[in-house]
DNA sequence: TATGAATGAGGCTTCATTCAT
DNA sequence: AATGAATGAAGCCTCATTCAT
């Protein structure tokens, strides 16, 4: 995602950190190319030489994440390999929002919110993040179901997106409580949901 | 002002209802006061007659939905009585969602994703009217429990969360990707969570 | 200048009274209808019952100025009979000006400021306050040259207006220094060089 | 920005032309941004790309006024080095208003005049400009006293601003009768009082 | 790569006034 | 005499983008 070189300070970096940040604290809409511009220290050319257009730029940031997210180099690690792994990921959204003070949602969450009928790219660009944390969340459960470690009614599929929902949720109203404590609850809650489903399982 | 009456056709209402539907549309940043004025057909005098300010005008936009939501004319029924009541609650959110193809989210979660350091006031009226969705359901939670149907480990408040969490998160997901799937799922495995809290009880 | 009741309180006279402070402390032009309404304590509808127009109201507050000066009911003595009262008028300025923290230049000097070529009749109306107020001056020099106590080379049209000049050039000073040193140096200096055409006199 | 070839053509200083003349003719509160970007020839854009705001202008359209003041490219001279200077400098403004046809004040007098409370910065550059003015006058005073041909009890000070309350008052007065005889008057009686001070000197 | 001048549409708000009751 | 709804032009400013260097 950086310049070949890595440095990760030339321009495109610049931009790319800033407006992601912005766009989390303020969403898009709210943030200007000239604040991103102002922001990052760099000029009008550099903005759209380095990205066609604010889109272009929402785009960019988007992939930016998804390839983090990927990469396991972003804030929250997605990689679910173990219930605690279940556990840390709902925690770390928590601790993510916390360092923020709670004013701040999920960073994408708070992108797809404002997603229109007309911004189908960035709507497909959140779509691919969502699924990819989603697909991180299933193929643990399907592993486990497959161990014989989870009921067989459960829907490896369905729990997956029920984790997603509660944190999303949950991340909403801290926000708009300006309180860690609604999150934690639909944490708690959807963990204990999960729970549920959790056998004894074959020993190791 | 507002006749008594509740005629709905002047100036005020129509300003209040096409601001209200473009707010849940495409969100309050993106609906500008010449959109609202042109498509109630006022003027920008009238705008600013009954509302001093945009941000005025959300924060009458979201007392109109307060009262609405303690009223019970608000599309979503907000009362809760009954276990099926609790159901409806759920399905009617996503109702709401498909009656707008899921090309929008929940009218205050929108809304709420908005919400930045700068907006307290809009902020302080979303909680009114989230602590209100919160205290219908905690109020039956309690009555539930009050009458033994509930487990004595219930905690009446964080179900209400949960649920809000989950429904608001399931919207979210829902928008996002225009497929009603993610809420339902979101709605019924939240169901099925707090059904594990409810006792036989006794036989009335 | 009030309704014939003299009340004092009528819609009219607070409009009036309203406006004329507003005009001195900010202008013409920064001061709008609506500001002097709700400041007023009026309604639309009263502001264009009793003034045709903004205009017709700067011609109004004029008018009541000039009758006050007529009347001496001014917040400054124009009425010129001896030298003290020369003092008093320069002083009175002085004061007036103390009074509003220097923040404030002449209410008459303030408007006169703002008249463009298209404000002839306030033009008009300002020009009759400074003729009166020259007048006044004018007058109380001539008598004392009638009398031998002014030089006969002493042109007491011009020493009016010089008097004038000075008090005005004195205030904008003052208020643009926000200090009283300005205008009571101009008050001072002006008032030197009138006295250099007072001759020792007839014993009275 | 500004080429130091002082072009003078380019969007920057057309602005600050047009600004600082309308400025002139009308007072700040009358211009409006989008006039003069009219007048002007240039866009919108262009005019908050140089200015940050309509304050900024107005700042820096003093500050150009400034700078030509101690450049000596002001119409109106400021340089001050004989009696004659100083009578140039009272002239000069009249001749200034004469070109007018006696519709305008001083430059610095009319913006001075709408200076409200929020104003502070425009106060402190008028500020400047008058201190730059009284300095150029007392300076001469100063330098005459030091000669022996000034009176000891001139206090060279209150001398130039008496000076310029003079001026500015008498260019008020000037421009509410649009008669150039109010402003002479108040230049020749000045000039005449100040002429009282002077003393036969030691012969050059 | 990089800079920043230029563009014009649009966003939010106030203004002065008129009209109906 | 009084109220306040209605109107639309205008005021100040930001936006997203393109262009020339």
């Amino acid at each position: 995602m950086n310049a070949p070189s890595g440095r990760g300070t030339d321009a495109r970096s610049r931009i790319l950190q800033v407006a992601a940040d912005l766009f989390h604290k303020q969403g898009v809409r709210a943030t200007s190319p000239d604040e991103i511009i102002e922001v990052s220290e760099t000029g009008k050319g550099q903005f759209y030489h380095y990205f066609k257009s604010k889109e272009g730029l929402v785009h960019a940031v988007l992939q930016t994440h998804l390839k983090a997210i990927q990469a396991g180099t972003a804030p929250v690690s997605y990689t679910v390999n173990s219930w605690e792994d279940v556990e840390r990921w709902f925690f770390a959204h928590i601790q993510l929002q916390r360092r923020f003070d709670m004013a701040r949602g999920c960073p994408f969450g708070t992108i797809a919110n404002e997603v229109g009928e007309g911004d189908e790219l960035t709507r497909q660009d959140l779509n691919l993040i969502f699924e990819l944390m989603k697909n991180k969340l299933a193929t643990f459960f399907t592993r486990e179901k497959a161990q014989g470690r989870l009921a067989v009614d459960a829907d490896v599929e369905r729990l997956a997106d029920f984790c997603i929902a509660a944190i999303q949720g949950g991340m909403l109203m801290g926000k708009i409580r300006r309180d860690s404590r609604p999150v934690e609850t639909a944490a708690r809650e959807a963990l204990a949901h999960l729970k549920r489903y959790v056998l004894a399982g074959p020993q190791r």
